[in-house]
Order: C-alpha cells, then sequence, then structure tokens
RNA sequence: GGCGACAUAGCCAAGUGGCAAGGCAGAGGACUGCAAAUCCUCCAUCCCCGGUUCGAAUCCGGGUGUCGCCUCCA
C-alpha cells in the first residue's frame, strides 16, 4: 500500500485512487518565459519518477502536466523581445522539451496549453458567477473568498490571518481583499479572447483547475508542485474548482520541497538563478537525476558544486556495479546456484521487498538508493570470487538493477558486448604484452584506450573493460 | 503578527520508542607487474535543558539556531 504525504491532511495518507487501479495525476508546468531553472528541475525529476513508480505498481496513470503560456511574464518578456506572446511559448516550449529529454523526464500523457482552453475556463467562471461566488467588476472577474467556508484549508490559514499578513496593496473594487481575479480586461497590446465580460484574458490560477478537469475529471487523484505555489496557487485552485463543483478536486496534494545554491535561495537578483539549458553542458544529467532522488522529496536541497561531485561518484559506485556485473556475464555459463549463490539471490528477494517498501513510504528514494548501493556491495563481493560465477545468477541481479533504473533513470543499462574489432584487437595485443611482461608495450596500449574512452582493468579472470562517464555523456 | 519546515560524523543524507542505513571524503589493511575496480576494518555521547518510559535521535514541555510561506515564484 503506498502512503502519501498529503498536504491537505498533514499526514500520510494510504494512496485510494478515485478508480481503482488507475491514477489521475497533474503537476503544475512551467511557464514558458524562460528556460527552466535547476529548481523547476527538481520537481520534474520528482514527479516523473513518482509517476514511473506508480506504474512500477502496477497503476494506470494519466499524468497531465500543464504549460502555463498567458500571464503577466509572458506579456512582459514577450514584449521586451519584441515577439509575440505566441511566439515566446513556443519557442520556450520547445526549449523545455529539449531540457526535459536531456534529464531523463518522459513527456507527460497530455501537455495542455492554457490558451487551448479558454472555452473551458469561461464556463467554469460562469459557474461561479450563477452561485454568486464571483463577480463582475468593469470587465473583471473575481472569485469571492469569503463565499468558500474551506478557504485556507490547504495552506492551513485562515481569511483573517491571510489578510492580515497580506503585503498586497488593497484593490477597492474588491469585496475582501483576498479576492482574486478569474477574468482579467483587456489591457492595449495584450493577446485576448471574447467572454461574456468582454475581451479579457483568464486569469493564473483557473488554467490548472480547467485543464485537469478537462483530462482527469472533477477529482483527480493526485494534484502536485513546488511547495510555493501552496498559497496562493493550490488554495485558489481549490476554491474556485470545489467551488464550481461541488466536489473534493484532488484527493492528494503533494509538495515537493525547495532547491537552494549554496545555501541560498536561487533569485535572478543573487545572480545565481542556474539554468537546465546552462547546466548540462558542464554536468551529467544522469547525475543530476541521482542527485535529486539522494534527499527525501519534501525536504529542502542544496544544489553545490561539491554535493554534484559527490552525487557523481555515488552514481559512478552503481555504474560500476552494474558493468562489472555484465562482463562477467558475458564470461560464465551457467548452472545451478550454489549455496553462496543462494544466499546472495535470498538477499537479492529482500532487496526487492525493502525496495518497494521504502517507495511506498511516500517515495522515500534516499533510503530506496541505500537498498541498491548494499545489494551492489554484495554483488561485488560475489565478483571477487576467484571462480564460479552463473550467468543466471547474475542476470537476475542486473534485472532488478535495470527495473530499479526503470524507475530512477539515472543509468546507462545499454549492453556494449559489441565492441568495434579494432579496440578487440588492441585488447588482445595488450594481453600478448603482458603475458611477455612488456609492461611498457601494455600500460602504453592501455594509455591509448583511455584517451579514446575505454577504460581496461585487469582482474583475475582477465581483462574487463569500460565506457568512461564522459564518454558516455556524449554518446 | 499568523502558518510551517528543518537541526543526525569532515561533507551529503535515511531513520519517528528497542544496541545510529547508505553515499562522498579520510586512515589502515587485503588483492595487484603497475593502474583500476573491489573487499575488510576504523571514524556520531543524533543542537541544548528538563520530563514521560524498563528503554528516546525518535514522544511531551521549554530554549537556541537556520530556512520557508503569508506578493510572482517549482
Amino acid at each position: 500500500m503506498i502512503k502519501l504525504y498529503n498536504t491537505l491532511t498533514r499526514k500520510k495518507d494510504p494512496l485510494i485512487p478515485v478508480q481503482e487501479g488507475k491514477v489521475g495525476l497533474y503537476a503544475c508546468g512551467p511557464t514558458v518565459y524562460d528556460y527552466f531553472h535547476i529548481g523547476n528541475a527538481r520537481v520534474f525529476i520528482l514527479f516523473d519518477v513518482f509517476r514511473r513508480y506508480l506504474q512500477y505498481r502496477g497503476y494506470d496513470v494519466t499524468y497531465v502536466q500543464n504549460y502555463t503560456d498567458i500571464d503577466d511574464k509572458m506579456i512582459n518578456r514577450a514584449a521586451e523581445l519584441g515577439i509575440t506572446v505566441a511566439e515566446l511559448a513556443e519557442g520556450f516550449i520547445q526549449a523545455y522539451e529539449e531540457d526535459a529529454a536531456a534529464i531523463g523526464v518522459k513527456p507527460a500523457d497530455h501537455q495542455p496549453k492554457a490558451t487551448a482552453y479558454i472555452p473551458q475556463i469561461i464556463r467554469i467562471i460562469e459557474q461561479l458567477l450563477e452561485k454568486d461566488m464571483a463577480y463582475e467588476v468593469d470587465g473583471d472577474v473575481y472569485f469571492q473568498v469569503e463565499s468558500f467556508p474551506d478557504y485556507g484549508k490547504l495552506s492551513h490559514q485562515n481569511l483573517e490571518e491571510l489578510e492580515l499578513g497580506s503585503r498586497v496593496e488593497i484593490d477597492a473594487r474588491k469585496k475582501h481583499p483576498m479576492d482574486f481575479a478569474l477574468w482579467k480586461k483587456e489591457k492595449p497590446g495584450e493577446p485576448s479572447w471574447e467572454s461574456p465580460w468582454g475581451r479579457g484574458r483568464p486569469g493564473w490560477h483557473i488554467e490548472c483547475s480547467a485543464m485537469s478537469m478537462e483530462y482527469l475529471g472533477e477529482t483527480i487523484d493526485i494534484h502536485a508542485g513546488g511547495q510555493d505555489l501552496i498559497f496562493p496557487h493550490h488554495e485558489n485552485e481549490i476554491a474556485q474548482s470545489e467551488g464550481a463543483t461541488g466536489k473534493p478536486f484532488a484527493r492528494y496534494w503533494v509538495h515537493a520541497g525547495y532547491l537552494n545554491i549554496n545555501q541560498e535561495k536561487m533569485s535572478k537578483s543573487l545572480g545565481n538563478f542556474r539554468t537546465v539549458r546552462e547546466l548540462r553542458q558542464k554536468v551529467d544529467p544522469m547525475v543530476l537525476r541521482f542527485f535529486m532522488l539522494s534527499a527525501h522529496y519534501r525536504n529542502p536541497i542544496n544544489f553545490s558544486e561539491e554535493q554534484i561531485q559527490q552525487a557523481s561518484k555515488a552514481l559512478e559506485r552503481l555504474n560500476t556495479a552494474f558493468f562489472n556485473l555484465q562482463d562477467r556475464m558475458r564470461k560464465v555459463g551457467e548452472g545451478e546456484p550454489d549455496e553462496i549463490e543462494q544466499t546472495l539471490l535470498r538477499k537479492l528477494e529482500e532487496a526487492k521487498q525493502r525496495f518497494i517498501e521504502t517507495m511506498d513510504d511516500d517515495f522515500n528514494t534516499a533510503e530506496a538508493l541505500a537498498v541498491l548501493f548494499d545489494l551492489a556491495r554484495e554483488t561485488n563481493t560475489y565478483l571477487n570470487r576467484t571462480e564460479g560465477q552463473k550467468a543466471n545468477v547474475i542476470r537476475s541481479i542486473l534485472d532488478f538493477f535495470r527495473e530499479t533504473n526503470e524507475i530512477f533513470g539515472y543509468m546507462e543499462t545499454a549492453d556494449y558486448s559489441d565492441l568495434e574489432s579494432e579496440i578487440q584487437k588492441m585488447i588482445d595485443q595488450r594481453e600478448e604484452a603482458r603475458k611477455v611482461k612488456n609492461w611498457a608495450l601494455a600500460d602504453g596500449i592501455r594509455d591509448q584506450l583511455r584517451e579514446r574512452g575505454i577504460i581496461l582493468e585487469d582482474t583475475p579472470q582477465g581483462v574487463r573493460w569500460k565506457i568512461a562517464a564522459e564518454e558516455k555523456k556524449e554518446a
């Protein structure tokens, strides 16, 4: 049974979807006015992993992640660049797709753009107006927070508290300071759509309500986002959606912690704003993925050179174990497992169980990784045996590493069994040289191959090769 | 002012009542032509002070510190 920490209830709740066996998952996607940054990458990677894990556990997952392609930031940026908002969106949606693919984030099942759902947005606003939960002022439409008694249930605040802490300038046209815009009247030069209240554009929050209902129905299972979206974005989504439908909007609210840079919040003014576009030139995207999984998703993490270095070494350990298992499997035959191998296979089964238990418990990826490291040590010890390994035993272990990698997606699991014959020839030459103790020649060949990204390691079972990490990155 | 999170080894990080996971770095050892990989061993009075309990990193109370939200933000 999967348990999820639910911001709404402030505890871990067992996952019970609306429809048995199916999970509707909605995540707030990027506003496409710029390249996305490393903090965005954290949530994209996390939710990508959650989705994959739910699938691994047998759920039929429908994952929806929107593009916000109309809002103040879009309008301002387009004006700066002297292009239309649509052109801006198109360019950065493409950039998003490239960067997301680079960090191994699979596309969602549906990636709707807000501007394609104006009729649905208008319909929800109309419903709210009919119920007197919204009101129109000069072509703007506001949601009336006092009409929704549960307002504040997600952020666990009440209206008075929110109002006291508010730093927002009070708009006298609003009935309550916390009332928020569902529809904004057209301003000159801005994109706008026809509506019952005249030309205008949707407010920020309403688009997510419209798109999630469109694809996942009036009650979705899991709604995910960064912690900073709890208020006001998600709070407002709940108010307007539940106000309109009278049904619970989302059963589980999952929020990811922040990513800081060198202990500081990332911001443009501090000049520590790191985009994935820029970063992926320097950092192996697989290391980035590993790094994001190395801490619990709700805790803040700190991005720094040192942390990335540590993550890189740690991931290399897993990769090496995988590589070495593959190498040995090619060299040994099948057979009945002996006593030691039976113990190892038992440990493998334990690892599988532990992996599921820990991931079921609110996606504890950090502990799940520990399970894999433990198994890596066991198998390394097994490989240290001078002889008698069996291909079938090794295959079982490799399968588990592959399976978990289907979820985490940080490893290169391709089988490099076919070496170029020229390289194989060099390896053979070196072996000849070693036999006659011509160390200079042998080491020379090893150095040459190293330059070409092939690392040779001598073991009691003969030479073993692998592809250097930096070469894999370019491949 | 309101709401909340966090504080575990040099660094990162799990663990929410029963002798403190895992990774990185470091020290020593094994293996080895060299190198690499690997294995073994070592490295924590769990921020402080009280309390509950046979037993607390874990529960309760009180401190201290760091961070976040209440404005756009993943």
